[in-house]
DNA sequence: ATTCATGCAAAATGTTTGCAGCTGT
DNA sequence: ACAGCTGCAAACATTTTGCATGAAT
């Protein structure tokens, strides 16, 4: 399910609350505050460590366990999305809405990397999703090779 | 990262006997049977606990330790890769040679992972690297979301 | 009034490490 | 003989859970 237009934090709050009315959930006061600080924090990849550190600082008695759940309910309804690189440790991230993705060109020559937006990998993506009975939230996607001046270098 | 020819087992297995003689390591009985165990699994996106498991049935004293450090070996040596994802354990997989394709379809609710091939990506690609004057040899396509039986368990 | 959420601490999980003895070079 | 490896258990780090209290419906 991919969210149909670029989305702003009002939009993604309106989704939370409706998440939380048809599960019969409770908003509270936490959640706002860290719904406001997941969504207006700027690093992302963002790990609970530092949101908790960062929550701390205008809410001291916020508690470790308040942030995975909420964290873990943001995944629920599909508000965040959660990576995991080899350190250890989650890292989450607002999940993106179409129009927003990073693609990735990567020279294996030189290491250089260029970046391009692409529309037609979310209809591909969407088709594989259907045959496979998925709902495609994410994608990554990465070309490698070699850019015009390492190929130059090469054939010298 | 990416290897220039398909490679049979014995390529690896010559890889890994380069990479112990450069380093001063040392071939030890252990690490065979891991590596056979490993480049043999049929499954890919193999935990840690899934290996330990197969390798116990042969060889009984093999300690769980050792499997995480040959495991780390191989990640050095580049013939394995990891994955990590929402569940909390590692998965690692043979790294693929050129070729051999490496879609993936990645349920963050459970870890099942669906690979499939595809034929417009290498379209697509040819076309994005035309654009920006690359010569792409590989690329990487991971499509992140839940699978059906998450997506159940959610709406429940 | 009921049901859910919170904060704390304890428990659980996956992974790493220290060490004594063993193995490969 | 030396350097590295193994298996075990203990240590570690992150995440989850149980429970009594508090807050939202």
């Amino acid at each position: 399910m991919l969210i149909s237009k670029a989305t702003p934090k009002s939009e993604r709050k309106k989704a939370l609350d409706e998440y939380i009315l048809k599960k019969r959930l409770k908003s509270t006061k936490q959640r706002d505050i860290i719904f406001e600080e997941f969504f207006n924090y700027p690093g992302h990849h963002v790990t609970v460590e530092e949101l908790y550190e960062k929550l701390k600082k205008q809410s001291p008695k916020i508690g470790y366990a308040t942030v995975y759940r909420t964290l873990k309910l943001f995944k629920e309804c599909r508000l965040a999305f959660e990576r995991n690189f080899g350190d250890g440790r989650a890292r989450y991230e607002p999940v993106k809405f179409e129009g927003e993705h990073h693609d990735h060109l990567i020279c294996i020559g030189c290491g250089r990397i260029i970046e391009f937006a692409n529309s037609r990998i979310e209809q591909y993506s969407r088709e594989v999703a259907k045959l496979n009975d998925f709902e495609v939230l994410n994608h990554k996607l990465e070309l490698y090779g070699y850019c015009s001046s390492c190929t130059r270098k090469r054939d010298k």
